[in-house]
DNA sequence: CGAGGTACCTGACAGC
DNA sequence: TGCTGTCAGGTACCTC
């Protein structure tokens, strides 16, 4: 999925589409995407009518604030991508004759549709189906448990050195799972992870716990770093992340370790090995990196 | 507490 | 060609 600079792009490329419109009509064909009305037809019919006056983002959640006190969260999860343009409905729907690459079928997996008072739609394409929206009542969004207990943003300018230690006090285990978990730091993923902890020359898993005050600066530095990049390139696009306009992001060069197993790492020449725990895979430097 | 597994889903790709 | 196994950007939840 994408992750911080990813859903950023995502974001920003909205903003200068969608402010101001009104949902007028909602289609689907994975009425499961719903979670909250879980009743296709009553999130439907809640959105309908509503004017998107803020487009936002909080972890990986993009969120329309809408008018009547409502706002809409959508998390795109693993391969989700959002898109604005126009689609035919039979476009949207899955075709296994279509040959390609991926990448070029993205709208093949488009799943769900929102129409907008000028014509244009936004689109929500996701192959694996694990994304979800949500509609809620805005007031009720912001102090649910699950988005008070979401950790700091850390590109906010509130994020600053103290901030990352006290998210991380307490904390124990290898630091690359640590950072991922949103509660602790929002936006970080996989990749960005195994980014950060090579700019910062830390095994990624050392236990964060035992990271001493100077890799605790060069985490903080690394993180910022790797995730302004992201942002600045718009995103990283080896495998299907597109913007809204459907186009790549710049970050691929910029990526030193990560789904580069056996390549040189770019700092000392030694071969990035890949590392699985805790149901991913982590790559890093293993000189440049040591435990 | 941590580590690991499952679930949600569908595809690409490597190896045989 | 076709089968099998592995891997994939996230996160919640469960068990040992």
């Amino acid at each position: 999925m994408p992750e911080l600079p990813e859903v950023e792009t995502t974001v920003k490329g909205l903003q200068s589409k969608v402010l101001t419109r009104t949902f007028v009509d909602v289609w689907s064909d994975w009425k499961k995407v719903a979670k909250k009305p879980k009743d296709f037809k009553l999130f439907k019919k809640q959105l309908k009518g509503k004017k998107i006056i803020k487009v936002w983002r909080r972890a990986k959640n993009v969120i329309f604030d809408l008018s009547d006190g409502y706002s809409l969260l959508i998390h795109m999860k693993m391969t989700g991508h959002l898109m604005v343009g126009v689609w035919k409905l039979e476009h949207a729907i899955w075709n296994p004759e279509k040959p390609g690459p991926l990448a070029e079928k993205i709208n093949t997996f488009i799943h769900l549709l929102f129409t907008l008072d000028n014509g244009k739609m936004i689109a929500l394409s996701d192959m694996r189906k694990f994304a979800k929206t949500e509609l809620w009542k805005t007031d009720e969004l912001l102090n649910s448990p699950e988005f008070k207990n979401l950790g700091p943003e850390p590109m906010d300018r509130s994020f600053t050195l103290v901030e990352f230690k006290k998210a991380l006090k307490g904390r124990r285990g290898k630091v690359k799972q640590v950072i991922m978990i949103p509660e602790v730091i929002a936006g970080i993923g996989n990749i960005y992870s195994s980014e950060a902890l090579w700019w910062a020359k830390i095994h990624p898993q050392k236990d964060v716990s035992k990271l001493s005050d100077k890799e605790l600066k060069r985490l903080y530095d690394a993180i910022k770093k790797v995730l302004a990049a992201g942002i600045k390139l718009g995103g990283e696009s080896f495998a299907d992340y597109r913007n809204i306009d459907g186009k790549k992001g710049d970050f691929d060069d910029e990526r030193k370790v990560y789904k580069r197993e056996k390549e040189k790492c770019p700092r000392c020449k030694t071969p990035i090995v890949r590392l699985k725990f805790g149901g991913r895979s982590a790559f890093f430097c293993p000189a440049c990196q040591q435990l």
